[in-house]
DNA sequence: CCATATAGTCAAGCATCTTGACCATCTCGC
DNA sequence: GCGAGATGGTCAAGATGCTTGACTATATGG
């Protein structure tokens, strides 16, 4: 309270929910300018979050919506931009008349390739930035967070 | 590996960037839901992030960019949708002909102070989920990872 | 007093997500 | 079998939150 705020200024938020958004706002910002900066040019957040989903195999659209948390009707519009792309491929599901199939295509799997190696440098700048204790200790938070809010399977 | 995986499907991920981006989801998702239960219609999550930042005694709109991370543009439609609904008010600034101080009015103070509220509901709903523990040294982790990534000031 | 920087506004457009309506296919009870 | 309802996917329209570009008004410094 004795520092340089000026008179106009409180003390910023500092709370649970603001500190995750900072942290996650700073995540999505490295992990996608480095993918950019990969070459990969159509690369985005939201795409982000889909293609973590989709396995090597191939992933059912519907699985796709079960994992996001938003309606089918986005995951169609996130696929469709991806597809347009030429980062995957949509395949009529062999078990099912109705169902399709995502996959990658060469070059999704060499994004996914280029986003490995990228989620492993930021992680290992961060650990130096707070340390091995502390970033495993985060995750250990992060993950019985999850567990304890959605205990279902 | 053994467990219900179908043969579609490989793990989930679980890194950093996708267990923030979980928490992260939670936490406005809990929010926001609280929000407008508590009779605050007009909530959502963009307006929740620049709210955080505006003082008791007023914050000039040029502070407020500064702060958030987004285009000065996209600060002003946040405002004028806040100021639409009464939730804040824009004056001149007296120090600055060309500023223009951002203040609660009444239903904004009220709105922060059940904000407050259910800020602490939801802390300590998840600390029952994880523990004291794990919850400092999730905020630990957090505070530690923003000062080491913006080592400004 | 003019040049430049700063604070804020207006306008147009893009990306992401939503709801509602719809069609095709599968599954189950009879 | 077969019809009813559930499930997987698509189309269309619209809201929100953000962007860039162009602009006005005020402040500041030589």
């Amino acid at each position: 309270m004795v520092k340089g705020l000026d008179e106009k200024s409180e003390a910023l938020p500092d709370h649970v929910g603001w500190r995750l958004w900072q942290a996650n706002r700073a995540w999505q910002g490295e992990f996608a300018a480095a993918m950019r900066a990969a070459g990969h040019a159509w690369f985005s957040d939201a795409r982000a979050g889909l293609i973590g989903h989709i396995a090597r195999a191939g992933t059912r659209q519907v699985a796709l919506i079960e994992r996001m948390a938003i309606s089918k009707q986005a995951v169609q519009q996130l696929l469709d931009g991806l597809e347009a792309e030429g980062v995957v491929e949509r395949l009529p599901d062999p078990d099912d008349g109705r169902g399709k199939l995502v996959r990658y295509t060469p070059k999704g799997l060499a994004a996914l390739r280029d986003g490995d190696r990228i989620k492993r440098e930021i992680e290992q700048r961060w650990i130096g930035c707070i340390g091995q204790a502390r970033f495993a200790a985060l995750m250990d938070a992060l993950r019985a967070l999850d567990a304890g809010l959605h205990p279902e399977t």
